[in-house]
DNA sequence: TTGAAAGCGCTAACAA
DNA sequence: TTGTTAGCGCTTTCAA
């Protein structure tokens, strides 16, 4: 059963090793292993126990040239320190170990060369899909994705078209819903906090929706303060002690995820600055990370297991057949109001 | 340039659709796009024209096979939620974007099944190598890998017998010079607060090593905690407070990883307990989170992205060498001793 | 139920 | 510098 290696040979075992060994043709072997057309129960057994006392793992290079089947997925990211895509990625494994079909991550860094690079690279072992972040991509990778007639599946971002499908939400929506609740719960001087990264379109997004339902209240960002790179933690503090420096009436303060949120909240907590009552804060993403904070912070679910999952079926139903999908699925996030954003007097506005 | 589907064809580019339309050989063709041999700088200047305008993708599987060369290195993980193995994965993909290797990442959720089932699969798309979490696997896993005939790196441990090679830290050893660290400072009654994981066994050999320091300082864990799932802020609150509800007299709590000691120091300053004077505190990894923190947090660096980088590096060292190489690189983690671990006076220990 | 032949798309090795 | 031939390890197809 462990005898594989007396003679540490280095050739790798094939399918000839098996056949040999068991006595019958490659192709039945091929057969039992992949457990496909009629192989009589002894046969069976007889190839099953060679192959496994051989210690013999198929050739799925071979295998995959020779039947023009791939059971690899390409999905791709912008990075892998931010929470948020290891959930979604968690989503698409999730779904993926009930399918003969297999993930396969690449991280791009926010770079579009890079996503091209890696584009071309996972594109070149023919998967069976492609699961891909965000809806603005390099003409060459667009070209790249068209043309390699698979299912192509955009997900978290809803604001744009999609090459083929899409399944996210608006970060638009997002942005307009929670400018929508603050200025609702009476706050009036407003500032927002947020990555410098111009290639993160999601945030660009927010941020825009954010100060459109702004401008339509007649309102505008009082401040704002940017960051880019470091611990986001550490970054949501100094951005918040730099922007109260700068501009102390503020009463409320938007950022553009849930980690520089929490930097703030400490910032303030730890100041002697009353939250909400003082100022109110949010965030965006609905990091599980949240419920640990001493006051629970506003956000909004970016729905992001969720993404994953309807994601990857959409490849697994998508798969083999020839129309290709064209589906749009978008999410709703749910607003949570948390503990720091809360309806205060008018009069607060001009105390 | 982009008019590459005028025809929307079903079947895939080919070498030989370049070459006709190029005018050469297939064999040209492939020599131009992988840049080997010489070729005129005439023919290499049509060809890459002919290529770019179809907009061909080389067939990666075909060519695999015929060259008996892949250039996938596989990476597996036991997670992706736990911030530690993206910053490894961080470390890997950063060597391999300057040589010719490609990860791919698995993923085993911890569970020794489902890391044979990983493996399997990774290994039967030949890799040139293998870099995979811990020391402890599956008997059949071993026999996979040592099978493979590849080079194989098991990262973050050093606790053991590697079956090839090895890089991490001996986390017996961060366990006991945490402890020592601990008690030379004036702590006593020390209670420890961990996963409940059987199969995390890198926390596991901490508690071991840390055990083991306080036994031979005389000590023993006062009281202990576990626990499982979920988010690990909250549940350090949490684990926290029903320690010191139950053994109030503890002044020193030692956490298997900081996102439970960061909850624990919430909880502590928010329920106005002193840190470190009436308790002292320590977790484990050196996350770039608790730079946040409104106390620093005494920690144990896990030298991630070291780790990370060293095993690419060993790969790219020994593929296509036939000499495996059973290199062992042990990185000595820093005690970091932040705010939450100072020196208390010896009175302290029986006010 | 089993086997034999052909070939997937590319590259190594050799020839011109 | 370019082309030809054979074959990588498997599966498809068809025959027995």
């Amino acid at each position: 059963m462990s005898d594989s290696r007396n003679a540490k040979s280095a050739r790798p075992l094939t399918l000839r090793d098996v056949s040999e060994a068991a006595g019958v043709s490659e192709m039945t072997v091929s057969r039992v292993l992949r457990g496909s057309g009629d192989v009589s129960e002894a046969t069976r057994t007889k190839v099953l126990e060679a192959s496994k006392s051989l210690g013999y793992v198929p050739n799925r290079i071979a295998g995959s040239l020779a039947s023009q089947k791939v059971n690899l997925v390409a999905v791709i990211v912008p990075s892998l320190g931010n929470l948020v895509f290891p959930e979604v990625l968690g989503g698409i494994a999730e779904v993926f170990e009930t399918v003969p079909l297999q993930p396969v991550f690449g991280v791009t860094n926010y770079d579009p060369e890079r996503e091209e690079a890696v584009l071309y690279e996972m594109l070149s072992w023919r998967p069976s899909g492609a699961i891909i972040a965000g809806l603005e991509h390099s003409e060459a990778s667009r070209l790249l994705l068209r043309n390699a007639e698979i299912p192509i599946i955009e997900i978290m971002d809803a604001d744009g078209e999609p090459i083929d499908s899409m399944v996210g939400i608006s970060h638009r929506r997002a942005g307009r819903r929670m400018a929508a609740a603050i200025i609702e719960a009476g706050y009036r001087r407003i500032g927002f906090l947020g990555t410098k990264m111009p290639l993160d379109h999601r945030a660009r997004k927010r941020f825009e929706g954010f100060t459109e339902a702004m401008a339509k209240a007649g309102l505008e960002v009082a401040d704002q303060e940017f960051y880019e790179g470091g611990s986001s933690l550490l970054k949501g503090r100094e951005m918040t002690a730099a922007i109260l420096s700068r501009a102390p009436d503020l009463d409320f303060l938007y950022y553009s995820n849930d980690m520089i949120g929490a930097g703030g909240l400490l910032h303030c907590l730890d100041n002697g600055i009353e939250v909400p009552g003082r100022i109110g804060l949010a965030g965006f993403n609905g990091l599980d990370l949240l419920d640990g904070l001493p006051r629970k912070l506003a956000t909004m679910d970016a729905c992001r297991a969720e993404i994953g999952r309807e994601a990857a079926r959409l490849v697994s139903r998508s798969v083999g057949q020839d129309s290709s999908g064209g589906e749009r699925i978008i999410l709703k996030p749910k607003l949570q109001l948390g503990e720091t954003l809360k309806r205060r007097p008018p009069a607060w506005t001009d105390p």
